[in-house]
RNA sequence: CGGGGCGUGGCUCAGUCCGGUAGAGCGCUGCGUUCGGGACGCAGAGGUCCCCGGUUCGAAUCCGGGCGCCCCGACCA
């Protein structure tokens, strides 16, 4: 960095911008152990209000949460076949505990299904006891070669559902639910809008039978797998025995789903509203939603701007909104404004001798739109009633933003892997083609163009007039499947 | 695992070629003056120069070995 204050721009490198925002907006740090990251209070706060939202609507739709154990035997995840193969580079192991070494290793959970379904085949005998529906918030290991933060860690925070159901047809409803939750949660709450849609057999997860997934486009135009659902069918079930007696008085194998999303979230939130000068979190998410700077003269009216800043503090904070004044009285203004913008707190208010002589406080939203000045100066008490709706307003703002951006990085229509190739060699996003199913086309695109596919759009995502050929030119369209360069 | 780079104060790094009192900027502490877009003055704290061994009167610097980290590639539910 040729100026240590700046970042560095995220069109000069995009990489570097976002691990310097990432550190130095204090959302996380590096540890000792290669792979594995701090999450600091600023980033925490973040997860805290995406784990609340998620966990309302989770409770909302009759899931409870529940704990599962860290530790997971060997055996266990050997039970199912293409799970094990699925994740056994990932594995970390224990083979030694109390000084002595294991009978058999444990493994630390890379995800739950195999303990959790054999917790379910105790509890399960009869239909009545369907369906199970549980959550659970937990750390997972998943030991990965390259790192990033936030983005890939060894460990890592998520929540993952667990779901037991009667029939086949329920368990693939409550799979597209909790995609529905994931969708509405990252439009609503993070301004992120995905696609939607169901993985190629070669990208889903290892033991299901389908797995569904929201892409959302970051600012380099690469797609983030910002959270998958599936649909297990019985293949967990029959290898842990959960099985239950039907209406009917059959002996049946329960359907599974599990879906999950991680402090992945973060990173993507990071790289669809970032710019050069920090992060921007979206008005919901925000663990400070405005910050008010007092302005202090060495004079006689520093007392009565302290004490207007502390009201108008609290005024906020009795309508619902997380306000703090920043009253550190060693860090000049500018340097706070900086410091505040590098972390996206949404709003900062002003208050100085000046304004306080008007009734007025200076408003300074974090992005402003086209043309708008960067403060505005409102009377005091209508800035402090019309807070919740210009935060709001800012929020449907940012949505609006990263939907134009998704769709004008989105091209449809495209015929050839030369075609795809040329996009995504140049500007980049999401291509959508005409597929025949195979995979040695996404073989194909991988080895040409650095890209896989992400989803078979769901079908508001599917272009007006649907591919007639596969995009490999070999055969008629199946299905319209998206590429893209992937995190 | 292959290729490249780097380990010096909290951070970014200079010094290493050519051995001779360990430095700069930022940050930090105290006091004072400041405060409307990254303040200033004065005083101060802070270092097993990644580790082990060797050469030398003397090693951050030269030699040997080891460890760690970063980047690119491969891999990636």
């Amino acid at each position: 960095m040729a100026d240590e204050k700046k970042l560095t721009p995220r069109g000069e490198d995009f990489a570097a911008w976002y691990n310097e925002v990432v550190l130095r907006a204090e959302l996380a740090d590096y540890s000792p152990v290669r792979g594995s990251m701090v999450i600091r209070p600023w980033g925490y706060g973040i997860w805290e209000n995406m784990q609340r939202a998620l966990d309302d609507m989770f409770k909302a739709t009759g899931h409870e949460n529940a704990y599962f154990p860290l530790l997971i035997p060997m055996s266990f995840i050997e039970r199912e076949q293409e799970h094990v193969e699925g994740f056994a580079p990932e594995l970390a192991v224990v083979t030694r505990a109390g000084g002595k070494e294991l009978e058999e290793p444990l493994v630390i959970r890379p995800t739950s299904e195999t303990i959790i379904y054999s917790m379910y085949a105790k509890w399960v005998q009869s239909w009545r006891d369907l369906p199970v529906l549980l959550n659970q918030w937990a750390n997972v290991m998943r030991w990965e070669m390259r790192t990033r933060l936030f983005l890939r860690t060894s460990e890592f925070l998520w929540q993952e559902g667990h779901t037991a159901h009667a029939t086949g047809e329920e368990a693939e409803r409550e799979t597209l639910l909790i995609l529905g939750i994931y969708r509405r949660f990252m439009e609503e709450w993070m301004a992120m809008p995905p696609i939607t849609g169901l993985k190629s057999n070669s990208e889903k997860f290892a033991g299901a039978v389908r797995s569904y997934a929201c892409e959302a486009l970051m600012q380099d135009n690469k797609a983030l797998q910002a959270g998958t659902s599936h649909f297990l069918g019985q293949n967990f079930s029959r290898q842990f025995d959960l099985k239950f007696q039907s209406e009917a008085g059959q002996e049946e194998y329960a359907w599974n789903t599990s879906w999950g999303v991680s402090t992945r979230l973060v990173g993507g939130l990071v790289m669809t509203h970032g710019d050069d000068a920090g992060i921007v979190v979206p008005p919901r998410l925000a663990p400070l939603q405005v910050v008010i700077v007092p302005i202090l003269k060495g004079d006689d009216t520093a007392a009565a701007v302290k004490a207007k800043a502390a009201e108008v503090a609290d005024r906020l904070r009795e309508l619902g909104l997380r306000a703090r004044v920043d009253d550190r009285d060693n860090v000049s203004p500018g340097s706070k404004y900086y410091e505040w913008e590098r972390k996206g707190v949404p709003m900062r208010v002003e208050i100085g001798p000046r304004d306080l002589a008007e009734g007025k406080l200076a408003l300074a939203r974090r992005l402003v739109p086209e043309g708008a000045k960067r403060k505005e100066f409102v009377a005091e008490g209508e800035a402090v009633a019309g807070m919740p709706e210009r935060l709001e307003a800012f929020q449907a703002e940012l949505l609006q933003a990263a939907l134009r951006r998704r769709d004008e990085h989105s091209y449809r229509g495209v015929k050839s892997v030369d075609e795809v190739k040329e996009i995504l060699d140049g500007p980049g996003g999401f291509v959508f083609t005409g597929w025949n199913g195979d995979p040695a086309v996404e073989q194909t695109m991988k080895d040409a163009c650095k890209a896989t596919s992400r989803v078979v759009a769901s079908e508001e995502f599917r272009s007006e007039t649907p591919p007639e050929r596969c995009v490999s030119g070999d055969g008629p369209s199946q299905m319209e499947v998206v590429w893209a360069r992937a995190y």
